[in-house]
DNA sequence: GTACGCTAAATGCACGTGCATTGAATGCGC
DNA sequence: GCGCATTCAATGCACGTGCATTTAGCGTAC
């Protein structure tokens, strides 16, 4: 690939991530209460068969660094979307698992990213 | 397109945008002492044939918020790479001109983004 | 058992960003 | 001329992030 070329992937990359992460971020924010970060998690989870994941799994999918991601974790358990649990075979380990309200409230925001995201990536 | 396959264009989008935006973000800070915003700034700058824009230009050309981005020239200001020179015709406005440490700085870091770019994106 | 290194997650801190506001300058209507 | 809405850039502030460190628990060697 000629240099030119990928800095113009890389440029085109850049836009993109821009347009769709600025129009989620929004979307979700003021229509359910959820920054970007927040959604993944709990989208994440409810793809879990048990809706529960470990800390050092959510962080292979989400790209956050592990301080990040203990904060997201840390802003909703504060908001009871998830709860986190001590991991009986390793105690360092915590588990993050979804709530019934945690999973409502996915499911309210759901259209919402799907949609979101259809709209701008066909845009 | 189907939602899935939206949503995992999505996830590719940030994947690629995370890895590549970490390497970029470190490889030019800890060998030319540059944050991404920086050079991006700069590489706008050297394409332009007065190596000199107006903020609102830069504005359009970069994915940043229009406090974001005066914060951002007003480092490079502040390092000697860009200067702030007031636009005769309409004075509210401000140019941001490419100085020659600063087409130096660009000289010295541009094949460290290219190559950055090129190895990330193969990968 | 004890000591050591390693891993998991949380926390202090500094920094960059976005939002909202401010201050300055323009252009339009009158 | 005088307002008045609009535009451009800068700034106060709050917030999320990353880096480095800390705390706790694990595993291995001895």
């Amino acid at each position: 690939m000629p240099e030119e070329v990928a800095v113009k992937t890389w440029r085109e990359l850049s836009r993109q991530f821009a347009a769709l992460s600025w129009a989620l971020e929004s979307a979700l924010k003021e229509q359910h209460e959820l920054g970007m970060s927040e959604f993944e998690v709990l989208d994440r989870l409810v793809e879990d068969e048990h809706r529960c994941l470990r800390m050092q799994e959510l962080g292979e999918l989400i790209h956050l660094s592990q301080s990040a991601l203990s904060r997201t974790v840390a802003r909703l358990e504060k908001d009871g979307l998830v709860e986190r649990a001590l991991c009986a075979t390793d105690r360092r380990g915590v588990y993050v698992r979804l709530t019934d309200p945690g999973q409502q409230r996915h499911a309210e925001a759901r259209p919402t990213h799907r949609r979101v995201i259809n709209d701008t990536l066909r845009g």
